[in-house]
Formats: C-alpha cells, sequence, structure tokens
DNA sequence: TAGGCCATCTGGTCCT
DNA sequence: AGGACCAGATGGCCTA
C-alpha cells in the first residue's frame, strides 16, 4: 500500500483527493504495465539473441567436427566429445608432425608396409578428458609392428591418424 | 523408466 | 544503456 502524498488527506474538497488517487493509481498501473511490456520487449530482443548466439556456436562446432575423422564416417559426436576428440586430434597431428622432423631427412628409399596403430587399440585416449596419453605414431624405431621406422615416420601422419579414428572403447573415454 | 544430450529461457555480471 | 557472455533451470527427445 502506497503512502499518501502530504497534503492530498480528505477535507476542504470533498471528492477531489479522491479522484486525484484514483487518477494516480491509473497512472501507476499505466507506467508499471509499460514497464512490464518494456521489460518484456528487452527479455525477449535478448533471447533472440542468446538463441543466435548459440546457433553460432553451434555453427562452429559443426565446423570443427567435420575436419575431425570419424568413424564411421557419419557418426556425429557430442560437443564434449567433439572438443575433447579435437584437443587429442591437435595434440597428435603436432606431435606426428615433431616426430616427422626428428626422423628427417627422408630416408633414401620407402620400404612400405607400415603398420599403422590399431584402431581401437588407443581410440579411448583420443576422447578421454585427460591429457593424451602418448598414442605412440612413431615412437621408438624398432619393431616390425611398430609405425616408427624412418620411413614409416614420414608416412606416419595419414596411415596413423586413419588408425585413430573411431569413438572411445577404453576406460575413462566419455560415455557414449 | 532412467539417464544423456540438447535447445531454450532466464537473470546476473561484465564490457563497450 | 545495451549487448555479450555465462551458468542454472526446465522440458523434449532418444536410447539402453
Amino acid at each position: 500500500m502506497p503512502a499518501e502524498a502530504p497534503g492530498s488527506g480528505d477535507g476542504a474538497e470533498p471528492g477531489a483527493p479522491r479522484e486525484r488517487r484514483r487518477r494516480r493509481g491509473r497512472a501507476r498501473a499505466r507506467t508499471e504495465a509499460l514497464l512490464h511490456t518494456l521489460k518484456r520487449s528487452r527479455r525477449v530482443k535478448a533471447n533472440d539473441r542468446e538463441r543466435n548466439r548459440m546457433h553460432h556456436l553451434n555453427a562452429a562446432l559443426d565446423e570443427l567436427r567435420s575436419v575431425l575423422p570419424t568413424f564411421p564416417d557419419d557418426t556425429k559426436l557430442t560437443k564434449i566429445e567433439t572438443l575433447r576428440f579435437a584437443y587429442n586430434y591437435i595434440w597428435a597431428l603436432s606431435e606426428t608432425l615433431r616426430l616427422a622432423e626428428q626422423c628427417l631427412p627422408p630416408p633414401p628409399a620407402f620400404r612400405g608396409a607400415a603398420a599403422p596403430p590399431s584402431p581401437g587399440s588407443d581410440a579411448g585416449s583420443w576422447l578421454s578428458s585427460a591429457s593424451p596419453s602418448a598414442p605412440s605414431l612413431c615412437a621408438s624405431a624398432s619393431g616390425p609392428s611398430s609405425p616408427a621406422t624412418s620411413e614409416d615416420c614420414a608416412y606416419a601422419p595419414a596411415e596413423s591418424l586413419r588408425g585413430f579414428r573411431g569413438l572411445p572403447a577404453g576406460p575413462g573415454a566419455p560415455l557414449r
């Protein structure tokens, strides 16, 4: 209940103060309604912007998805999977680059028959929330099954990355 | 049916 | 003041 303004009490002009109060009440109701619609329209605009912002965010996420290798190809990663996968993918690419540089200069002859990491063996690490636990793309240059001979090193990116496609299989991987 | 994922709404806070 | 960003709440859809 709003307090009555000084000097507006009933008295000398019976009826007038009451009318004034009524008018004031109507005016207040009007301004409140106006304020309400103003707030409402601002809210609606803000909602619209927020929706747009999230659409842009999702579009960017889709773009990110489109450059990540998945298996099968039409597998759609969730948002969190996309981010984790991208993180690990970037890590693996840079690791591959680093190892390739180590292995340079390129071998005189390509012997072929590189054995990429078995799909799924390390797939879990790609999407795990933890830091990549070094899926060996080009680890030690030894062993017939290792993708790490110097020849294979130069060949590592495409082959090894293909081998790492897929969704998490191991413990520690995000649920899906 | 429970749980995961997602879109949307909303109010608060920060920035320009 | 208005927009951007953020986090919490809510409800819908889908799958195991």
